[in-house]
DNA sequence: TAGTTAATGATGTACGTCAACCAGAAATAA
DNA sequence: TTATTTCTGGTTGACGTACATCATTAACTA
């Protein structure tokens, strides 16, 4: 049995190939009463137009632009590892990247780069948002001209972004309060939280989602304010080392941000027996891991997250609907006996 | 800047379309030196093959059958429902999926299902295997006419099957030790595991990498004998209440199989206080989280392990690469904080 | 040397859909 | 009435690649 095509609905309904392909895309010109007909004729021969032979035929291209920090913690590093790859996999299927690196923790950099497109937005701009008044405005502009807006990893969710693709970071806070709370086995004691920076709200949500189950389930301990780090190890490590020298009631730390190499030399340093949850899987935490320095490692997944942006970019320029099952990003959780 | 075509490369290389097609598809009647001169002008020119064209032009479509377990485990609907989704979906890129439901634990009726097909393999047959001797001959046979196979959820690894997808199952065991030697807080007890039965491989791989870890780092607990529940909850619940009942020593349990309502249940009216790691996310895995019976729950995602088994399938079908960082599955982890 | 074969290159058509263009018919305006 | 617009629906040639077929040339064989 071979396919169905365009041509054999036209003949069930007794019309045009024209006519059938109008019905398709919803142009007018066709009478009610005809459209009606096609469209019966479609169900019953259970028709499904060829999408590669839609594509060929409108000479359709699609041209994404990527906008993200240049930051070099492990999972930036993979974001634009994973960009770069897509970028190549993408062009037999008529999808060009264009990915821009800017300074980390930078809003006018962002703000810049959409700048910098001069106006070549292309079928859509991804891009890893900072919490700022300026980028919010730029995603807005950009939507008022009609630039499809998905941003990743970090959202700006009171911008008018079209989509956000990323985990959900106030479960992810959850999650590391309740693998902590359960690797805790002092009575009492203090917690640390380290953070890149207070203006990605992936950090802030986090934090967030952690101290909400440290509140509430775990009163014996004691959520200390969180060192930002700037997603710099050696910024790390000086704040941390220097907090674990004052502190010794310290009985667990919850990396939620970049600069973990920080955390790892800090406490194998100071070598106070704490229970660590942190980001990234890297070769650094998977070393850490091993050791026991680290106990869990809470990872979100570059490929998914870049395949998920692209997909998504495509489904708004398409108009298309978008599948959420596959675009849920998940949690994964290592620890030492699951590295993969 | 529009697409560069294949024509756009004949022309800088000097030579016809059809040279440069020969060229593409690796046909023979080419000179040397004109492939070399052809391909440096591919590379030059940053040429990609229009995958969407190629396929209409070949008249290429694909078909492939999925055999799968009719259990009625919560994990095995979604399963189903999931090849149903993209059955639908995937009739705009040419590609029919049959799917076929087998009484689960029974080789034969996966033997009988490709009997059944009678030569009409299409393109491609994934199957949740089952481990068995007629079942490996029959991927063998398949597989000495050329037809592709890849196992799913539960492999047949000295098979000659094409590939797995699937979850590592052995490091699912592991995750699920390390969580619970964490989760249980006695001194000293004994460990109930429920699998759903010994020919499933992906329940023995998930015991074996429970125990090495129990066995390793756990000398204060007991892993008991595993309870059989042949992926039915009344079974389950019968054999656990026994246990229940008769060993008060019990002070985790690891479900990794079906029959997860049989799990609840039994532990629900047996009162005791237990750590609980499970499978499958189901409305009761879900209010068992919220309501404590069970700690923490591992998952394996159906829609992503469906769509790659497609993924795959049509790699193969067409000798092409498969991404492997795509198409690794990856183990979710959901705890009464996070669940989606 | 003619005859045959192999190697290479050129040409045209098909794939399924889209969209520009054209042709009647009916409705409206002058 | 004729001219003009609106509404319908048909004809036709792209789009980029694959592949069969035909034409030419080079390389052999006898």
């Amino acid at each position: 049995m071979s396919r169905i095509t365009a041509q054999d609905v036209a003949e069930a309904a007794g019309v045009s190939l024209a006519t059938v392909d109008r019905v398709l895309n919803h142009r007018k010109g066709v009478r009610q009463s005809t459209v009606d007909r096609v469209n019966a004729a479609m169900a019953q021969m259970n028709f499904v137009r060829d999408q590669g032979a839609a594509n060929l035929a409108r000479g359709r291209s699609y041209l994404f632009n990527f906008i993200v920090s240049a930051g070099q913690t492990a999972f930036f590093k993979d974001i634009r590892n994973e960009i770069e790859a897509i970028r190549k996999h993408s062009a037999k299927d008529r999808i060009s990247i264009n990915m821009i690196a800017v300074p980390p923790l930078d809003s006018q950099a962002i703000v810049d780069a959409i700048k910098g497109l001069d106006g070549r937005y292309g079928d859509g701009i991804a891009l890893v948002a900072v919490e700022s008044r300026i980028v919010r405005d730029a995603i807005d502009t950009l939507r008022a001209q009609g630039v499809r807006v998905v941003t990743m990893i970090s959202d700006i969710p009171n911008s008018r972004r079209d989509r956000f693709v990323g985990i959900d970071n106030v479960a992810a806070g959850r999650v590391a309060a309740s693998l902590l709370k359960r690797f805790v086995s002092a009575p009492t004691g203090d917690i640390v939280v380290v953070a890149g920076s207070g203006i990605l709200r992936d950090h802030v949500e986090r934090r967030m989602g952690f101290e909400q189950v440290m509140r509430a389930e775990c009163p014996h301990l004691n959520v200390l304010p969180w060192i930002e780090g700037e997603e710099l190890a050696d910024i790390v490590e000086q704040k941390l080392s220097r907090e674990l020298a004052e502190n010794s009631d310290i009985v667990g730390l919850y990396s939620l941000g970049g600069g973990t190499r920080g955390v790892i030399d800090a406490i194998e340093s100071a070598q106070q027996d704490l229970s660590v949850i942190s980001t990234e899987l890297s070769e650094h935490t998977r070393a850490a891991l091993i050791s026991g320095t680290i106990d869990a490692v809470l990872v979100q997944d570059a490929t998914h997250e870049v395949r998920s942006a692209v997909r998504v970019l495509r489904a708004l320029a398409d108009n298309a609907a978008i599948n959420e099952k596959q675009e849920r990003i998940r949690i994964e959780i290592f620890m030492r006996d699951n590295l993969a």
